[in-house]
RNA sequence: GCCGAAGUGGCGGAAUGGCAGACGCAAAGGACUUAAAAUCCUUCGGGGGCAACUUCGUACCGGUUCGAGUCCGGUCUUCGGCACCA
């Protein structure tokens, strides 16, 4: 078969008789199917996208087949960075390349014959988009969601631009790997903080691996403990957090981040010099510089005291580094015993460290000690177990007004404003009279202007347009500038999956009714890279959406599904540094689509990946040649033989259990053991063409059925071949096979047998036999009793339709 | 350092606690052919044996079990995530 003419004549039917396509009308069961958008980059489509998309696109088409009214859309996450950087460096503008990408990748995404909805398609560069992306933004600032605040940013210095938590890596940039470095700039942030109880609690019921949801649960990182209120000799209070308040006895300092407020306000006039240049050092450090100096503890002694509200002990309050502003309270207890930094942070400066829980076994081990114990040298608690203490003592505490329980979180709120240009603009106008307000709805969208100088100078490229910078408050009327960043593109990929079902609503981002019929998303399927990122951020949207009345459910993905990274012939990643990198449109110029996307569902475990083979293609092809051969052959045989004797029978068997098989493994996305049992189908065909009486109708059944088990995997090809046979409509409405287990009932069921759990000889017995009847003709056969004889069996163990074990 | 996943032939990879290596690739031998390609057949974890057969074998050490690649404890290696989170 000619597969590039074969495969371009099936995809235009498709595209004209729209069969496949979703139906907001039809009464079967809805099935969103949701593959994480691509970004419009200007490389061709990678092996990457063909193994997301491609076999996403095979299960798709499994559940279009098992009666489901499937909708998969396709879009483009269009806004970004590399756009952003590629015009600086050519002076293509990033609304044009990214245009020009689009048109290119729609196109190799339609020739990879995928059935998706492109109606439904969405673009978040797209006014028609990001108005809706402004008008949720808004949303959220109303409900307090969204805020502004002056904080410590991640500032890449070599993408010129503020980065969110997530994009640093070991103290650089995702991106570029330039340096990070810590900065003080006014920042739009989402609220994401107040959905961390929920955020963590509700990863339970999702269906989603395992290993993704412990990162999520890892990255929003909940600790309970509590509160404790030391109170200075000048009347200042500050509470630190702990979750070791049973060794609240064994505190000897306290420590205040160095931005902490407090810390100046509690600063001597003698030690404020050492105080106010350890707090520049401390800005000065990037995060970089933080983390290598991990083992090394700094600090410097405020002169100030705070009092221990348990003992009313006077300890020291020093500033150090070690704390960090962001978490907590900003202010820690130093417990030199229980604690390897405050033990190493106490050596260095001659603090008491004294030992409060000793270890419940009662061998004094080293300090320090940090596990629970039985408390010591701790008033009234003394002799509590750790845990016990802990409740009591914050109890206390909580009635005395000087502490209680408290829960924190480690995961921060999302910073979302960036000093780019090619983003989503922020529907604020600053006043300097009434301060931010926001964007009137009508007035949306906010356009992003064409022509700006994007070059980067550390400032939003948008604050030197005039045009588009200077405008008039909405409330007072006086002038006012417009917020100059734009939108962290993780918020415009945040709610994608939402405007989908209903992409041309002029009215609103979406309608309830529509969405809560089409959501949750059924099975979604991306990189595992956006653990702690997009899928975070969409599961707080989707949250804040219902908490907003927009929706009706909390969690945006039923079902997640991670598919594995193809690799390089040589097990590295695929990189042009490496010249390793296999260009899917080589091989679908060569073999097809049907081919490309057939080996990667069986060369590899879909979770896993693994290293591309350009001879695993070819045996692909190998196999679809065989295919068509067997099925050309019994078409043309004519209608040779009518019986259905024991070769018949045998094929039936290996028919019914492919497809018992190749429906259970499809649906668990086990694409390569699908195909391995297609294969053996076909060998099993193949077999029966030796058979005494061949019964080629009954072979063609076989056959029909066969091509609707590969449609998914080979939709061009099995379409071809089953319009050969005959067909009027197309394979994807010819319903898919069931299983007849009454073809499943063998006559002999063959068991291995073991004596003393070693195997020694195999045995066929009529499957309707019992356990002891099985038993009775293992002992008893002349094979078998030799084996042991002169030992007298103990126990038979019998594993139904495996195994016999005889005990001796 | 902490958390997690993985480790099976020459290779990709299979195995609800029950015949390890399905399916395929590569390789070797053979058939067809003037020849090649294509196709078809056979062999294909290691050792021993002419053979029927036997023995070892799923990173390593131990345990549970009639039976362990699979469960438990420990070690090593690789990969992923987090990393002063009080």
């Amino acid at each position: 078969m000619d597969y590039i003419k074969t495969e371009k004549k099936w995809r235009a039917a498709w595209a004209r008789n729209k069969d496949l396509s979703f139906d907001p009308k039809s009464k079967a069961e809805k099935f969103y199917m949701l593959e994480m958008f691509s970004y419009p980059s200007a490389a061709n489509l990678h092996l990457g996208h063909w193994y997301n998309y491609g076999l996403s696109d095979s299960y798709a088409r499994f559940k279009k087949m098992n009666g489901y009214n499937v909708f998969q859309p396709m879009g483009f996450d269009a806004f970004g960075l590399p756009a952003e950087n590629y015009a600086i460096r050519t002076g293509i503008h990033p609304m044009d390349s990214t245009r020009a990408n689009i048109a290119k990748m729609r196109v190799q995404l339609k020739n990879m014959g995928a059935m998706f909805d492109w109606k439904y398609g969405v673009v978040t560069c797209d006014p028609d988009y990001y108005k809706w992306t402004q008008w949720l933004f808004l949303q959220l600032y109303k409900k307090g969601l969204a805020y502004q605040k002056d904080a410590a940013v991640n500032w890449c210095s070599g993408c010129n631009t503020v980065i969110a938590n997530e994009q640093v890596a070991d103290g650089v940039c995702e991106r570029c790997s330039s340096p990070v470095i810590r900065k003080n700039m006014k920042q739009w942030f989402f609220k994401i903080t107040d959905y961390a109880g929920e955020l963590l609690s509700d990863l339970e019921g999702l269906d989603w691996p395992e290993k993704t949801k412990l990162m999520q649960k890892n990255w929003i990182g909940r600790s309970s403990g509590g509160e404790i209120i030391f109170t200075t000799a000048s009347g200042e209070s500050f509470p630190v957090f702990t979750t070791r308040a049973d060794t609240l006895f064994g505190v000897s300092y306290v420590v205040l981040a160095p931005e902490h407020p407090l810390t100046d306000k509690l600063t001597v006039p003698a030690c404020r010099a050492a105080v106010r240049a350890y707090q520049a050092d401390a800005a000065r450090v990037s995060e970089l510089d933080r983390l290598s100096s991990v083992k090394e503890k700094t600090g410097v002694f405020t002169g100030a005291y705070a009092l221990n509200p348990a003992n009313g002990e006077r300890v020291p309050v020093y500033t150090a580094d070690y704390v960090l502003y962001t978490y907590g309270t900003g202010a820690v207890m130093g417990v030199p015993a229980h604690d390897e930094r405050d033990f190493a942070f106490a050596l260095k400066y001659g603090l008491p460290v004294k030992r409060v829980i000793n270890p419940p076994d009662g061998a004094l081990s080293e300090l320090p000690c940090t596990s629970d114990g039985i408390l010591t040298e701790s008033g009234v608690y003394s002799g509590l177990t750790s845990e016990d203490a802990r409740a009591r003592i914050l109890d206390r505490l909580a009635a005395d007004g000087t502490g209680g329980h408290k829960t924190n979180y480690r995961l921060r709120d999302w910073s979302i404003s960036r000093q780019r240009y090619w983003g989503c603009p922020i529907p604020i106008i600053h006043c300097g009279h009434c301060g931010a307000v926001p964007v009137p709805e009508e007035q949306l969208p906010i356009t992003l202007p064409y022509d700006v100088n994007f070059t980067p100078d550390g400032q939003s490229p948008l604050l030197r347009h005039a045009g588009y910078i200077d405008t008039t408050c909405p409330v007072c009327g006086g002038p006012a500038k417009r917020d100059a960043d734009t939108l962290d593109t993780f918020v415009c990929s945040s709610w994608y999956y939402l405007r989908y079902p209903d992409n041309k609503n002029k009215k609103a981002a979406f309608s309830k009714k529509k969405i809560d019929a089409m959501l949750p998303v059924d099975k979604y399927v991306g990189g595992a890279e956006h653990a702690c990122m997009h899928l975070l951020y969409a599961r707080f949207f989707t949250k804040a959406l219902r908490d907003l009345g927009y929706l009706s459910f909390g969690e945006p993905f039923k079902s997640l599904l991670h598919q594995g990274m193809i690799l390089g012939v040589d097990g590295f990643k695929m990189s042009k540094n490496r010249g390793n990198v296999a260009n899917p449109d080589t091989y679908v110029s060569k073999f097809g689509s049907d081919a490309l996307r057939l080996y990667l569902a069986f060369g590899f475990n879909y979770t896993d990946g693994g290293p591309w083979s350009d001879d695993g293609i070819k045996s692909i092809v190998k196999f679809l040649d065989r295919v068509e051969r067997v099925a050309v052959k019994f078409l043309d045989a004519g209608d040779t033989g009518d019986g259905y004797g024991a070769a018949e029978k045998e094929l039936d068997y290996a028919l019914n259990y492919a497809i018992g098989a190749v429906t259970r493994d499809t649906e668990a996305f086990s694409f390569n053991t699908s195909i391995a049992r297609l294969m053996e189908l076909l060998n099993a065909v193949n077999k029966y063409e030796n058979a005494p009486a061949v019964n080629a109708g009954f072979t063609r059944g076989v056959i029909t059925d066969m091509l609707r088990l590969l449609a998914p995997y080979a939709p061009h090809f099995s379409e071809e071949l089953f319009a050969r046979y005959g067909a009027k409509k197309s394979v994807f409405l010819s319903g898919y096979p069931k299983v007849d287990k009454a073809k499943l009932v063998r006559d002999e069921t063959e068991y291995a047998v073991q004596i003393n759990s070693k195997l020694k000889a195999r045995l066929t017995v009529p499957s309707s036999a019992d356990n002891a009847e099985i038993e009775r003709l293992a002992l008893s056969d002349e094979r078998i009793a030799p084996l042991f004889e002169g030992r007298s069996v103990k126990k038979v163990i019998i594993i139904p339709k495996r195994l016999i074990n005889i005990l001796v």
